[in-house]
DNA sequence: GACCAGGTGTCGT
DNA sequence: ACGACACATGGT
């Protein structure tokens, strides 16, 4: 364990409360948060290790002792700046009452600023997967290959780490198949340091068809990597959560998932990735429930 | 033991 | 282009 800092405090426009702050931080879109017991979350983003909790104005947060401060880059990760706020209020919610209800649901919730390395990695790990056991999957990388930032805090492995890891590491962090696909992109990632800069200068359509070129990524994990790691808020996401909800809620039996995709983008516009986090919540919470 | 999991790749038609 | 199936592993 750690020496932590004080608490601070990170003022936040639109802050979360208990639930809110659970679904952004366990929810589906980062896999490096845990809670500690009380009501405490202990995560990792980039090279920093916070601690979060709640707070009136927005989240308390602490570091381990010695380390660079992390209140600016810790703002950008959450947009404490609201910007999201703006994005959400453009959304169709006047005259879409279905979505009106999501957002609703979870005040304050947000899409996490995460890098493009983490989330192309956590979504190579995703398919047909649960999000517990592709957490598990992204702590046993991180722990095995990845740098020690603080006593028993790992930053995740970059992809050079992971294209020299030999089978059996990759095996014992319980990937399964997608063992092979990581290694695949990561061979081909590392002769490519910049990758990220150069997708990130595509526009949206193009970042997702050059995402799709890489191995293990299909048309649903390129587009969550567009979304949550490369900021991109038109990006739709359609798993089988939203076929569900999106299906239910608007009558589009029979739709398929690349049209489901088109409905999502056209109707909900250039923020419709934020449209998509809150009904995979709203989903998710319905689901939680005893059945009617 | 069967079924499913924030899908993708590969094969049939 | 569309549908069916295999894929590794573990259980919100």
């Amino acid at each position: 364990m750690s020496d932590w800092s004080k608490w601070q405090v990170l003022r936040m426009v639109a802050a979360p409360g208990e639930a809110t702050l659970a679904e952004i931080l366990d929810g589906g879109q980062s896999f490096r948060w845990q809670r500690n017991g009380d009501s405490v979350w202990t995560g990792i983003f980039g090279h920093h290790v916070v601690q979060l909790k709640l707070h009136p104005e927005g989240l308390a947060w602490r570091q381990p002792l010695g380390k660079p401060n992390v209140a600016a880059d810790l703002g950008l990760y959450l947009d404490a700046s609201g910007a999201q706020v703006r994005a959400i209020d453009a959304l169709p919610w006047r005259s879409d009452p279905f979505l009106a209800g999501a957002l609703s649901r979870f005040p304050g919730l947000r899409i996490l600023a995460q890098t493009p390395d983490e989330a192309l990695l956590a979504f190579l790990c995703s398919s047909n997967k649960q999000i517990i056991q592709i957490r598990r999957m992204v702590a046993a990388l991180a722990e095995r290959l990845g740098q020690e930032l603080a006593p028993g805090f790992h930053a995740l492995p970059d992809w050079e780490k992971l294209a020299q890891a030999d089978a059996a590491t990759l095996k014992a962090c319980g990937l399964g198949y997608r063992a092979k696909f990581i290694q695949a992109t990561a061979r081909e990632l590392e002769q490519r340091p910049n990758w990220a800069a150069e997708l990130g200068a595509l526009e949206t359509d193009a970042l997702l068809v050059e995402l799709t070129k890489l191995p293990g990524v299909g048309p649903k994990v390129a587009a969550c990597v567009a979304l949550f790691g490369f900021g991109r808020l038109e990006s739709f996401p359609v798993d089988t959560w939203i076929e569900q909800i999106l299906v239910e809620g608007y009558a589009l039996n029979g739709w398929k998932r690349t049209a489901l995709e088109h409905f999502g983008r056209a109707h909900y516009g250039a923020s419709a990735g934020l449209a998509q986090q809150f009904l995979f919540a709203a989903a998710r919470a319905q689901s939680k429930k005893p059945k009617d």
